[in-house]
DNA sequence: CTAAAATGTATGCAGTGTCAACATTATTAA
DNA sequence: TTAATAATGTTGACACTGCATACATTTTAG
């Protein structure tokens, strides 16, 4: 038997969303299909969502939580190693979670100030980038620091941006044909090496 | 009084379908609104695309059509200067066409394989790229070209994500408190001179 | 214990993508 | 020129959507 008050409805509303989001892309969650999976009435989830675009903040703020566990790294005195591994790890959720990564760097939900649990998990998300390359370099300057980051940042979206658009040629989902949109010229099949060389570069200069 | 056949009806959608996108966002547009603005019925559009994600097609390519433009440099001899020029037009266009760039390179639509014109114009976006680096380097080597293109690349276009979310303080677009979603740090209020260090930097590697 | 706040439901509106059947016009072949 | 065909338009319908309003139930606070 079921009763009247659901219980937990909100977190429930957000994980389905999430798979929904992840597994069809956003467009194609709706918030009747929402509470339909929850067993609930199908304005249910306006009691916690003003609008659609609330749950799709919530979704991106998820994706936050994840990608910030994906490039934290514990250790206070990162090598090369692990400060490679963290981008990789990085590029690969971008990749993985394709769909979510575009509701959380693109333009559906317009204005993130709107949503404080977003800019809270995308600012720990940054700040855990901003720590490993301090813990890594000797850099203590905030604002070289910093820039440095943002540059490191940029490289490692861009390139989920970019590899995104490949077509796969085997399991390995960066290990393929390697040029734009539509060539086939091959590239990079070793990203790790591929990340040392330009990272380093960028660091460094 | 109007005849039975529009005539160009496929352009003048199209049309209509950049601006709307542009303006609104690609979840604002609909077929019907796009239909009654051309003054036909909510259908006719499906004799010339066969789903909404067609129209998405269309639009995008119109958008790296835009970008070409802007970014290609008719010299076959690029100055350094000519470079960031180009480079700082890219980031503009993708920060002045948010929403259409988001379409361009998000996951609205899933397969360019699908729509040839898209990988065509996509295609010839990225070749500008590589033909303005192979001009104002001295390089030769394909591989290594095309390496250090996608590197650039990818650099330019996450960087359009990442200004994207910063909050604007004033008129000029990028001369703005520049940290993460949240913070104020000021790190760059002249691109063009953060363009030049870091993009020479990738260069030269 | 009772009033209020939180959370749920029922109903309805205006809008959507897309399909099938049909109408008109333009193009092509005989 | 004429007749068949392809291209392009219209009408109507279906199942679906976001979301507003009014109402029901339950939990929580004073």
């Amino acid at each position: 038997m079921k009763s009247y008050h659901h219980g937990n409805l909100k977190e429930e509303l957000i994980k389905y969303a999430c798979t929904i989001c992840e597994r069809d892309g956003y467009t194609k969650l709706s918030i009747r299909s929402l509470a339909k999976e929850s067993n609930v009435s199908q304005t249910a989830p306006y009691r916690h969502f003003k609008t659609k675009e609330e749950v799709y903040a919530a979704v991106a703020a998820e994706g936050f939580n994840k990608l910030y566990k994906a490039v934290f790294v514990e250790s206070d005195k990162l090598t090369l190693k692990d400060f490679i591994q963290s981008s990789k790890n990085y590029i690969d959720f971008g990749l993985q979670n394709a769909n979510t990564y575009d509701l959380m760097f693109g333009t559906a939900v317009g204005d993130f100030s709107q949503h404080p649990e977003l800019v809270d998990t995308a600012d720990k998300t940054f700040e855990s980038l901003v720590l490993n390359l301090s813990s890594f370099l000797k850099e203590k300057d905030e604002d070289i620091l910093a820039g440095k980051s943002i540059t490191v940042w940029a490289l490692l979206h861009g390139m989920v941006g970019i590899l995104r658009k490949q077509s796969i040629t085997d399991g390995d989902v960066y290990a393929k044909e390697f040029g734009p949109m539509g060539t086939t010229r091959r590239i990079s099949s070793d990203l790790p090496a591929y990340l040392e060389r330009v990272l380093t570069g960028i660091i460094e200069s």
